[in-house]
DNA sequence: GTTGACCTTACCACAGTGGGAAGGTTCACA
DNA sequence: TGTGAACCTTCCCACTGTGGTAAGGTCAAC
C-alpha cells in the first residue's frame, strides 16, 4: 500500500506520515525496490491511533508515550488514566484562557456604538489596559479593571 | 530609555520589542552614540497597546491594523468592532474545540478504572476512534460513536 | 511510448517566543 | 584609573505542527 493510499485510508496526509517517520512516531516504513514506501495493516492501525490522539489534542510528545503504552502488554490503564487527566486539565485551561479573552473582548465590543466615529472604548481599552467603566452589573460604580485579570493567561510577557 | 527599562515598564521581553521593530510593528527606535536603543514615552504607550492586544489573543498581523486605526484621526469604530467581532468569533470558536476535545477525552477517563491493569478504555478508543460504549445517558442502548464529532475540529487532516 | 498521477528527498515558510554566542557599553565602586 | 557586573548589540538556532514547492524517479493505463 502506498503512502497515498495509507493516506486515504488513515487521514493523515502523505506529508504527516512521513514527519512522523522522521521524528519516530512511526517505524520507518518497508520499501518497495523503487523506494516507494509500503504500508500493511498495522502500519493503518497506528497512523489512526496518532490520528485519534491529534484529534483529541495530543502533543505528539504525548503520543509517543501513548504509543509505548499501547504497545506494552503490562501497562498500567493507571499511566494512561494520568496522562489523560493532564491533558483534560490542561486543555481546560487554555479553553478557560480563551473564554476569558472572549468575554472581555466582547464586553468591550458591546460598549462600542460602531456608528462610524472615531471614538471607540475598544482602542481606548487597547490603550490603557482598563476594562470598559460603566454599565457592568456586577462592578462599582465607575469602577475600572484591567482588561483581563493577570493571573496566568499573558502575566509575564 | 533602555530597551530593558522599556521592557520593565511595558512588560514586553527585550527580545520581543526588537522582534516587533524588525516586523514594523514597532517603528525604529531611535539610537544613541552607542548604538542602544533610547524610547520615550511614545513608544511605551505602544508597547502597552501592543501588549494588551496581545493578552487578548489578537495575532501580530491584526494587531498592525489595529495600530494602523489607532493613529487614525479618521478612523471609525465600525471598522473597530468588526475586527474585535470576528475576533471573538474564532476565540469561541477555538475554545468550544478545546472544550469537545476536554469532554470526549474526561468521559474516556471517567469510564477507566485506573486500576493497574493493562485494561484500558482510552487505549481502546484511540485504537477505533470510537467513544465509550455505554453508560452515556443521552445516547442510545450499547450505541457507541465518533470520539470527536466530524464537524470542523480536525475534520480534514 | 507517452502521459498523468504518484512517489522520493530536500529545502523554506508560517507565528511567537525563547536561548545562546560573541562582542561592545555603561556605571558604580575600589 | 581599573575592574566587574549588568546591560546592550547582532546573528543564528530551537520549538510545534503543518503546508508548499522544486527537481527528479516510478507506475499504470492507453
Amino acid at each position: 500500500m502506498n503512502i497515498g493510499q495509507a493516506s486515504r485510508a488513515s487521514g493523515v496526509s502523505p506529508k504527516m506520515i512521513r514527519h512522523y517517520e522522521s521524528i519516530g512516531l512511526m517505524p520507518p516504513a518497508q520499501r518497495r525496490d523503487s523506494g516507494y514506501r509500503d504500508y500493511g495493516t498495522a502500519d493503518l492501525h497506528r497512523l489512526g491511533f496518532i490520528r485519534h490522539a491529534r484529534d483529541l489534542g495530543f502533543s505528539l510528545d504525548r503520543i509517543r508515550v501513548l504509543l509505548g503504552l499501547w504497545g506494552d502488554p503490562g501497562r498500567s490503564n493507571a499511566d494512561v488514566k494520568a496522562i489523560a487527566n493532564a491533558h483534560v486539565a490542561e486543555l481546560e485551561l487554555r479553553a478557560r484562557q480563551l473564554n476569558e479573552m472572549a468575554d472581555a473582548l466582547r464586553s468591550l465590543a458591546d460598549a462600542c456604538d460602531g456608528d462610524g466615529r472615531p471614538d471607540c472604548p475598544i482602542i481606548t481599552s487597547l490603550e490603557t489596559g482598563m476594562a470598559v467603566p460603566a454599565c457592568h452589573p456586577d462592578t462599582p460604580e465607575g469602577a475600572t479593571e484591567p482588561l483581563i485579570p493577570r493571573t496566568k493567561a499573558g502575566a509575564d510577557r
